[in-house]
Formats: structure tokens, C-alpha cells, sequence
DNA sequence: CTGTTAGCGCCTTCAG
DNA sequence: CTGAAGGCGCTAACAG
């Protein structure tokens, strides 16, 4: 097959332990790191050597003998999702500086996918392992954790599980974004899309109540349109409220896909527009005729967050004390979201 | 650590070979798939004391063995992009079924990055690799492939290389958005965009010149906007074409994101609209005021072509023949785009 | 400073 | 039908 340590060895006479040696040694690789003793001019033979015969370290071998396999498996809801792939970006950018590789996998939302993906991923000997939860449960995330997996959670958070979390402030982006509208003198805002299994729709829900118990708002219930993150999920809310009495003015869409299924509605229905704040931005926002504000996610930061979190507990853990799950900074990263008001552009 | 083939065998009163044997023997795994001899009261016994233990096998471990690790590589320039993410979510579909793990890189649209990402992701045995070439040079590309690994392309194609690939009818949709075009009565009509080291751009401009030609039209070179295929490329484009004195009546867009490069331009210009036809289609396509045609590509059924052939390629090399580079099949797959006129609501 | 010796967890002849 | 033994490619003591 492919040229081995023993070949090197061979072709420059020493033995595969120091060839081993020289190559760990004065890798820049993480892993050593440190300087391992060689003569220098055994260290050019093999190096010399290494080359003519175009070795490459073959980390899987290496793995089995160190149980590290220098990747880190990250689990995803979906992978056609700009804002997951963002996050997977930021992940990749930090992990390469480090010289990890990142595996891929999407749990098409779904928790039994998850699980199966998440062993599978395990049984590939991953070194941590970064995840947006698909639901409400974590058993099998916190046993892989209690069995000694680095893991951090990004995005959705899994409550009751000792886990390490990035994610944006929900709570708080939803208030200013409801806090906008109110101050446009709007008072009749709904509340559009939001999976109450995820924790993001959860917090942003809070938000936004907060935001309206603090003006002194009384809540109009069937303003209230929870269920569904996708865009037909805004789409279908749209379009019973169209059909209600009293439409609201404004409303507040829980995220992207849900706020360009309202806008599709209100085109579709050629209604009279409301205002949207949507959470969440893209670049096509100012298309978009009824967005008035966005909350902006910095899902690069998060993932880039969260792939030094992760990063650092699979040091510690190399180092020796247990999982890192017992570190005393705070668990649960969030990162700052950013209220933009959109140009009105062609309205 | 975890618990191993030796445990089990230990507490199943067996060897650990006969373990080995109902593991890959009785698996529905497709690297085995035979029926190993082992009596089926021992069989039991082991499954029994690997469910209790909590047997899980080591695919790393495996591999070193087998030289094979059940994992494909997938390298594609960008993450943060709808149309490649679509692409690995094809490739994910058809990867799973066959029980391989998918392993993903970005090379940033870079051919440096790329040789490097390409050699980690070798580096870590995986059983075969699907790549989107970063450039025109597939020297990094072939090499590997000429060293057993298999490999297949998606989407962009290094000419010159001998490796399978699959993509889109490129020429033939950009003809037919063109011909689209010509028979609404538009002559006067720029090619906006292309990074004419991607094949697919090349093929685009291909086809886009073809229809001119069957049309009798004698084309003007300054309606010819090549380079880039980002979004930015796009606005500068549509810019300069703007203060020209005689600027076009519609125009075709190599992707997406220059085609929406020129709609924001437009909307800042607050410019009169040209039509446009753009390459690549989106569910918010319709919200674009400018655009009138578009050709869909099937990036899902790309992925999972790609995901059949790399899986073919390995079963191939695995039963003794080679690396697969020789079969006889047509060695380009292109798949059919779809032209969609869209509706214009709200202009 | 360098070579020898054991494995990491698993699979696979080769004998029974 | 099953067990013993050797090795995949690499690293980590332990001796020199």
C-alpha cells in the first residue's frame, strides 16, 4: 500500500521509533508540540528520506495509539441552512488553525437521526464533538459527554444537561426588536412561527412578552401564532391572520425562514403590508417589502466560539482532569445580537 | 477506556476472533454482507454480552486493518452557500444508506487551501473523495487518483483529469435562457459574471454565445461582463454597464449571487430595470424585481449521483479492478436544468 | 541521543 | 465451528 514509517526508516537507516520522533517532535502539530531529541543531522536524513518516498502520517494509525484522532464531529439540524452553515464555517476556520479536521453530519432535524448520527460519529473515534440539538431530550448527548466526549452545544440549547453551550441572545435580541416596533407607536404586534421545542424559539418568545408586559401592553391571544420554524410555517400563519377580524399592524417573526414566508403570503394575498421584525438578517433583507427591522446573528462568531470551547475542553481533558464539564467559567456563551432597521428601499 | 472486543469476548466466553466474526459476519454492513460460520447459540451469547456491555465497534481501529474506514471526503470552495450545501446534503442522503460517514471541508475558493485540505482528508484514510475544483489545475487531484484513491467531481470539472464527474447541463441551460430571452424580443442582451477558470462558467458563456449566433446576432464586446461570481462581481457589472451609454435591455447572469449583485445594484441605482435571466434558481427568486427566467439545477440529485458514483468507484476498487478510472460508462454525468419564467408579482 | 519492545482495537489466516 | 497468533501503522516507555 502506501509508504509507511518502516519505509523511512529503512531508506535512512534508523529505526521507525525515531523516524516517529522526528515527526511528532518538530511538528507544529498541537499534539507534541515539544522537542524531542534528535541530532540534527539524523533529523535531515529522515526528513530527507520522508520526502524522496512522499510519506504522509497516517493519523488513523496514530489515533488507535494515542485515542486522538486530531477531528471533531459536528451534528447539525440541516445543511442547506445558511445560518447552520455559517456556524459550521466559523467551527472550521477555528478548528483548522489548530490542525483539527471537522466531520460533518446533519440530524435533519430529527432526534432519532441524531442519535444514530451521533454514535456513528463516536464510533469514528472523534476527539470532542460540537451539536445543535434537534429536541427537547439529551440523554444521549449527556451520556456521551458522562462517558468522557468533549462536547459543546451551539445554537439550540438542551436544558438540564451539563453541557457546554454558544448561542445568541434570544431573549434579548426578540425585546429590542419588539421595543422598535412599540416605538414606532405600533401596538398590535404578533408573534409568527417557533418551535417550543428549541430553546432559541423559546427565549425569543420570552423576549418578546417581555417586551410588551414592559410597555404595559395587554395581549391580544390570537395574535399568538406559535409552531414551525420553515417558511411555510409563516406562510400558513400569514394566512389566518389575513383571515382573523382584526390583523395585527406589525409583527415579530421568530426567524428568517418563517419571516420570508409571511412576506411570500402578503405578495401572494396582495395584502396591505404589516411591519415584520424578523430575527435573524440576510443580505437580501432590503428585498424583502415588509422587513422594517432584523436582529443579526453573528452565526460565523458562534461557531467560531464554539470550536475553541470545544477545542479547549479536548486539551484539558488530554491534560487529565475528566470531561472539563466541572469548569467554573460560565457554561453558556451569548453572543450579542445586532437590531438593524432596514433601508426602505422601493417600497 | 471503552469497552472493547476483548471484553466481550472475555465476558461471552468466547475468543475475540469468534466476536470479530458475528460482528462483520451477521452485520448489515456492506463491507462484509457474508455469512460467517459461527453456531447460532454463540452468536447469541456474543450479541448478548456486547448489548450488555455496550459494545460499540471501533471503526478506526477497523480500518486500519481493513484499509478501509467507511468514510467518504467531501471538498467544496464554499460552506456558507446554499447551492453547495444542497449538493452535500445529496451526497449525505446516499452516503448513509450505505452506511459511510461523510467527511466535509471547505477550500474557500482557494486552490492552496485546497491541496491542503485534500491531503489532511487523505491522511485520514478515507475509502474516497468528492471534490469541486477550486481552479483549472487538477495536477493534487489526478495525483491522488492515480494513487488508488477514488475520486469524483461535482459540479465544476478540471479538464485534463481522468476522473468521473457529475454536473449540470451548464451550456445547454444558459442556451435556454438566452433563446428565452431572444423570443420575448430583447437583442440587446450583456453576459454578466464568470470565473472563466470554473468549467462551469466557461460553459455558460458557451451557450449563452451559441444562442446569439443561431439568433443572426452580431454581438456587441461590451455587453461581455466577465469575472467574479460573487455577489459584489455582480453590482460592479451592472455598475459600469450603467454608465455606458447605451446600456443592455436584459442580460444573463452566470449564478445566483452575481444575479443578485445586479438587482441590488439596480435598487440603489434606482435604474430603470433590465430583464434578467439568471443561472441557478431560489425560492426567493420571485422577490427579485429584475428577474424573468431562471434555470433550476437539481444540487440534490447532483449530490446524490456523486454519492452513488464514489460509492460504485469504491465498491470497484475494493472487489480488485483498479481504481475504477476505466470504465466504459460516459464519464460525465449532466444533469438537466429546468427553465422557470417567473411570475412577476409586484413589479 | 537512539534502538527494542509492546501494544492501541480489530481482523484474518492457519490450525485444530 | 472456534481459538491462537500475527500484524495494520504508529507511539511510548525502557533500556542502552
Amino acid at each position: 500500500m502506501s509508504t509507511t514509517i518502516k519505509d523511512v526508516a529503512y531508506k535512512a537507516g534508523v529505526s521507525t521509533a525515531t523516524v516517529s520522533r522526528v515527526l511528532s517532535g518538530y511538528s507544529t502539530d498541537p499534539i507534541g508540540g515539544v522537542f524531542r531529541p534528535v541530532a540534527e543531522k539524523t533529523r535531515l536524513r529522515v526528513i530527507d528520506a520522508a520526502n524522496n518516498l512522499g510519506y504522509r502520517l497516517n493519523y488513523t494509525a496514530r489515533g488507535l495509539k494515542t485515542q486522538s484522532t486530531m477531528t471533531v464531529a459536528v451534528v447539525l439540524p440541516e445543511l442547506s441552512n445558511d445560518f447552520f452553515m455559517d456556524v459550521a464555517e466559523g467551527i472550521e476556520q477555528e478548528l483548522n488553525i489548530c490542525g483539527y479536521t471537522m466531520l460533518i453530519a446533519s440530524s435533519l432535524n430529527s432526534v432519532e437521526e441524531e442519535k444514530k448520527r451521533v454514535l456513528m460519529l463516536a464510533d469514528r473515534m472523534v476527539d470532542g464533538m460540537i451539536i445543535t440539538p434537534s429536541g427537547t431530550l439529551g440523554d444521549h448527548i449527556q451520556a456521551l459527554a458522562d462517558r468522557g466526549m468533549p462536547m459543546v452545544m451551539v445554537d439550540r440549547i438542551v436544558e438540564g444537561t451539563s453541557l457546554d453551550a454558544v448561542t445568541s441572545d434570544n431573549e434579548g435580541g426578540t425585546f429590542q426588536l419588539t421595543k422598535a416596533l412599540l416605538s414606532d407607536g405600533f401596538t398590535r404586534i404578533a408573534f409568527v412561527g417557533g418551535e417550543i421545542t428549541y430553546s432559541t424559539a423559546r427565549e425569543r418568545l420570552s423576549g418578546f412578552s417581555r417586551a410588551l408586559a414592559e410597555a404595559g401592553i395587554k395581549f391580544d391571544p390570537s395574535l399568538l401564532c406559535l409552531g414551525g420554524m420553515e417558511m411555510h410555517d409563516g406562510y400558513e400563519h400569514m394566512k389566518n391572520l389575513l383571515q382573523k377580524p382584526n390583523p395585527p399592524e406589525a409583527m415579530v417573526a421568530v426567524n428568517l425562514l418563517v419571516h420570508l414566508g409571511i412576506e411570500r403570503c402578503l405578495l401572494d394575498m396582495k395584502a396591505k403590508y404589516p411591519v415584520i421584525a424578523g430575527f435573524d438578517e440576510a443580505w437580501f433583507s432590503p428585498f424583502l417589502p415588509a422587513c422594517r427591522y432584523t436582529a443579526a446573528q453573528d452565526a460565523v462568531g458562534m461557531g467560531r466560539r464554539a470550536g475553541q470551547r470545544i477545542i479547549e475542553k479536548i486539551r484539558k481533558k488530554r491534560a487529565g482532569n475528566g470531561t472539563g464539564t466541572e469548569n467554573s467559567e460560565e457554561r453558556i456563551i451569548r453572543l450579542p445580537v445586532k437590531i438593524n432597521r432596514t433601508v426602505p428601499v422601493m417600497r
